[in-house]
This record gives structure tokens, C-alpha cells and sequence, in this order.
DNA sequence: GGCCTAATGAGAATGATTGTCAAAATAGGC
DNA sequence: GCCTATTTTGACAATCATTCTCATTAGGCC
């Protein structure tokens, strides 16, 4: 199952993400990551950034998911399983759960002899306060 | 709610890009479509096709969705609703459905006040070929 | 300490997508 | 069909997230 997960060596640097991700409790871009480690003097180079997001993802310790506009946004898994309903035109977002659908994603993967299986899902619409401008 | 639905005028172009689509199974990039219209002769200029799919995106004439990689694809809505569950490592796609994750993405709209929504859902796994090797 | 090698960072390169703006095409009224 | 107001197109430049390059730094281990 190709299983590369190689022992990274352990800095200062992915320390730094690791716990900056860890402790905020939704999604954030690299970029935005990046910004924030810099604002707090805890510098990390952009590209060792992206890179160790790559890595968490690629070891299952984050989730990654795209906005609308095609950004990968990442954040710590830990977090209590959800998705969002997000506005289409302010984007504003609401964060739902539906054990139902968890329940679906786990059978219909079953069914089809798929292990391990993550889910992705977001609702876009337009919410209640854009409808009546 | 900002139908923002004006009337466009009917070119050629956008009239190759949306019979393109309708030739196509399955979901294709706006690259890979310029390039295609190309081939074919009924040539298109690359932003036009960025801008047809854009506005028949916007009329939900079709379906655009993110590959893992960022990019976008499309699709013309005329096949049947349903999902994917894609093999993380093969790229084998199946297609689901599931009346259930239906009613439950409405549900949860209108409960929030959201009007006209669409949601997006994917799944992704480990196939059994995959697992064995 | 010293060696080997993986990790970092600054900047360049990539590549999808969007912006610009003059030229071409459309929709209507005549 | 012809004319005009307005929209659409297309070549190219600009943006911007992400990846690549490669010289330098820093873990892990003796
Ligand atoms: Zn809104
Ligand atoms: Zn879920
Ligand atoms: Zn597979
Ligand atoms: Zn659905």
C-alpha cells in the first residue's frame, strides 16, 4: 500500500506549523499560516510551510480541502468532524453535522471494497441576507 | 437575490464551448477544452473559454468541481445526479448516489435559511486492488 | 566534535486563471 | 440590408498560489 511514511526529522519548523495549526480551530491557507507564524516571530520559510503541510496531509495528521476558488486550505484533524454550508455570495459559512451522511460515506465505500476512505463535502447556496438585497 | 441572469448574446464560440461539453462524458478542464476546439478547428480564444464556462457555471447550465490538485473541471448537468468514490491511488472512479445525503444537504440549507443550494461530494479512498498489492 | 544526509529558505520558475483594451460581432430599430 | 449602441472576443500581460533549485543549515548518530 506504498506506505511512505519515512521518519521526517523533527525542527523547529514543523514544530511551528504543527502547533500553530493546532491551535486554531478552522480551516487556513498556507499562505495565511505563513503570515500569522511571521506575526508572531516564530519565522518560517514559505516553501518549508507548503512543505510540511504536504507532509501532514500526506501522513493523514491534517485535513485539506480547496475553496471555491481553487486555494487548499488545511487544518488540524483533531478538530470535531464537520462540513460547512457556505454563502455564495458573502461567504459567509455555518459549520453542519449530519451523522446520516457519515453513516452513507463509510457504507457506500464499504460496499465498494474502498478502505481508509476520507469525504469531502460543502454546500453552497445563498443565504438568507443576500436573498433579500 | 441577485439574478444576476442577463440576457448573454449567443456567439459561436460559446455555442462550441456548450456543444463540446455536451459531447463529453465526463468532466474536462478549460484547457484541456481550448484545446480540443482547437483540434477540432472551431477555434476559441483560451479567455473566452475561461469566460463561457464561467457564466455557465454561474447559470448552473453546468458542473464545476475541483480536481485534487486545485484545477477546475467541468461537465455539461445533463447526466444523472451523483457522486464519485475515487481510488486514491488508481484514480478508479465509481459513481454513488444516495437519496439520503440529498434530503440531508437541503435539509440543512433551509434550516439555515439558504435558498437555491448545491453541494459537492466526494469521496476518497483505498480500492481493493490498491489494498492488495 | 564530526560526518552524512535531510531540511530549510530565498528567489526563480511554473501554470492556471483573470485583467486589459482595441477590434469584431450581435441585437434591434430603421 | 444598413447603422448604431453595446457586448463579446482574443492576444497578451498580469496575478497569484504553488513548486522547483540549489547553496546553506541543522538533525541524528557515532
Ligand atoms: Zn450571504
Ligand atoms: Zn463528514
Ligand atoms: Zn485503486
Ligand atoms: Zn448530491
Amino acid at each position: 500500500m506504498s506506505d511512505t511514511t519515512q521518519p521526517r526529522r523533527s525542527t523547529r519548523q514543523q514544530a511551528a506549523v504543527a502547533n500553530q495549526l493546532a491551535q486554531l480551530p478552522d480551516f487556513v491557507s498556507a499562505q495565511e499560516l505563513h503570515a500569522q507564524l511571521r506575526d508572531e516571530g516564530e519565522s518560517v520559510g514559505l516553501a518549508t510551510v507548503y512543505r510540511a503541510l504536504q507532509a501532514m496531509t500526506a501522513e493523514g495528521q491534517i485535513d485539506m480541502l480547496r475553496t471555491e476558488d481553487g486555494e487548499a486550505i488545511y487544518r488540524a484533524c483533531s478538530t470535531t468532524h464537520h462540513h460547512h454550508l457556505v454563502c455564495r455570495e458573502c461567504g459567509r459559512a455555518v459549520e453542519v453535522e449530519g451523522p446520516a451522511v457519515e453513516r452513507w460515506a463509510e457504507q457506500v465505500s464499504a460496499e465498494h471494497g474502498f478502505t481508509d476512505a476520507h469525504h469531502v463535502i460543502e454546500i453552497v447556496g445563498t443565504c438568507a441576507d443576500c436573498r433579500t438585497v
